[in-house]
DNA sequence: CTGTATCCCCGTGGATACTG
DNA sequence: CAGTATCCACGGGGATACAG
């Protein structure tokens, strides 16, 4: 076994566009925070929600958005279980720039579609 | 020589977020456009700009926004030579989602350092 | 001053099959 | 239902040296 000694280091800290951009990490990310902006979600959901996106690649983004304190898992003990996802207030603070990009992006996709 | 034969489909087309964040793409995209935000600014202004982002880096990132109809670059005919980057009018649509994630960010560093 | 050319590491994500 | 386990491909980015 290997320790991880490398830096991982992207952006220096204190900067705040590297501040938010590390909570956004993975291409996925926004959409996912996305789905729950309104409400807390269970798994299911928000692969429906979300269908490109492959069960492996939803799990590992909410496992890393839980360990940020971006969102809280909970799991119900039922059967089949259940498990319902939750944005934290953290992850609340996030929406506005996922909302600016959101428009941004939708006001490029009409001026596509007028030309 | 091999052909390029694999889709590097990340999103769907037609989805707003993705529009705008295949514009963003590279996480140091963000933090130059930022710097033109202000007006036209020489290569070695970016780089002084942005100190963390090797020259590497940064002219990929300028090479792809040219690309994607970003910024223009004008290459002025002086010794030694001078080059200028300059956001377009899609360039500056993004500035405004840009602008959100750097509030989100300095509202979070704030809130880090009155802890 | 404004880049290129290598080389290499690592994280993200896709595909597929499998599980409690 | 809500994941895990593998394996693999790709692209971003760091480091360093070199170039017109």
């Amino acid at each position: 076994m290997v320790l991880k000694v490398r830096k991982t280091v992207k952006a220096p800290p204190g900067c705040p566009m590297s501040k938010c951009m590390d909570l956004l990490r993975g291409c996925w990310t926004p959409e996912v925070l996305w789905s729950l902006s309104e409400g807390p979600r269970r798994f299911s959901e928000l692969r429906r929600d979300n269908p490109f996106i492959s069960a492996k690649v939803m799990t590992t983004r909410l496992r890393d958005l839980e360990q940020l304190g971006v969102l809280t898992r909970h799991v119900m003990p039922t059967s089949p279980p259940t498990v319902e996802y939750e944005l934290t207030d953290l992850g609340r603070e996030l929406l506005p720039a996922i909302r600016s990009i959101v428009e941004v992006g939708t006001r490029l996709l009409l001026r596509d579609s007028n030309l």
